[in-house]
DNA sequence: CTCCTGTCCTGCCGGC
DNA sequence: TGCCGGCAGGACAGGA
């Protein structure tokens, strides 16, 4: 479910909700998810505070008082949800870990899936932690440009499609994303990845940012079930131009709807790509 | 190294 | 109506 703007969107609702607030109780539900819950889970969050969210790639990153990172990855499925009060919650079905909040609210993780992860760092030891240590750049960072990426997909013969799904050339981008912004690029998915001019680099760098930045202005897209962390939809499915979208015009090259062009579904790697015939080369 | 496939898990949808 | 296969936004391991 969730790429880097649904991510973005779950941190932001839950920064102003979880930020200067201490952890009361820690409730987990199973041994873990994708991988084991911490053992030490509740002794490193119960009183301690939350200092502030913030976000690498599709995880969200809770920097606790005293300079531990907990981390949470929402896998295909998860949601954090907030709960106002927490002693009136009933559970539902793949709830799996419940945070209280000083003050009685809560926030709630469930994952039908349970793809998640939950594992703690710290400030020392996130840039070396398996997870992010030869993590790509952050797309919508400085760091992330046109030559960098060039770079940094040097020599790779795997379609472009594919290497945009590869947190280690760049974080953050997932399925859908990569489908939106090669067509708003203009390239084909197939396009051998190390093979992209100097200009198509720029191009596709240009795309990312923007089709990132819009839809975490939209609150994220709810195709199938993201929700935001108050349980209401985002809206950015509705601005998708390729993703699910099989056998309706493009509206890149045929906004009229007229031609006969339309939108193809394929697959790469065992997942779907969207794309353009006509006008993604 | 790169790259390709399979796997984890549940829910939902379409076809019969 | 019910059953069954296929597919779903991610990440990683293992083998060629």
């Amino acid at each position: 479910m969730p790429e880097l703007p649904e991510v973005e969107t779950v941190r932001r609702g839950l920064s102003p909700f979880m930020e200067g607030r201490s952890i009361t109780h820690v409730k987990t539900n199973r041994e873990g998810l994708r991988i084991p819950f911490p053992d030490n889970l509740k002794a490193a969050l119960e009183g301690v505070r939350v200092e502030r969210l913030s976000r690498r790639a599709k995880y969200v990153l809770a920097h606790m008082s005293g300079g531990g990172i907990v981390v949470f990855h929402l896998g295909m499925s998860g949601q954090m949800r907030i709960e106002p009060d927490m002693a009136l919650y009933v559970e539902k079905k793949h709830d799996h870990l419940l945070l209280t909040l000083e003050g009685g609210s809560g926030i709630v993780f469930n994952d039908p899936r349970r793809f998640g992860m939950v594992f703690l760092t710290s400030e020392a030891g996130i840039s070396q932690h398996p997870s992010f240590h030869l993590m790509g750049p952050e797309p919508l960072g400085n760091e992330f440009s046109g030559p960098v990426l060039r770079e940094r997909l040097k020599g790779k013969r795997t379609p472009i499609k594919i290497a945009l799904l590869d947190q280690h050339i760049v974080a953050g981008v997932g399925n859908i994303y990569a489908s939106e912004a090669l067509h708003d690029a203009g390239i084909s998915p197939f396009k051998a990845a190390g093979s992209l001019t100097a200009k198509q680099a720029e191009n596709l760098v240009q795309a990312i940012r923007d089709v990132l930045s819009r839809a975490i202005a939209s609150g994220g897209s709810s195709l199938k079930d993201f929700i935001k962390v108050d349980g209401k939809p985002g809206y950015f499915q509705h601005s998708f131009a390729v993703y699910d979208r099989a056998d309706q015009p493009c509206p890149r090259c045929h906004p009229d709807g007229k031609r006969k062009n339309t939108i193809q579904k394929i697959v790469q790697g065992g997942r779907a790509t969207y794309y353009c015939k006509s006008c993604q080369k």
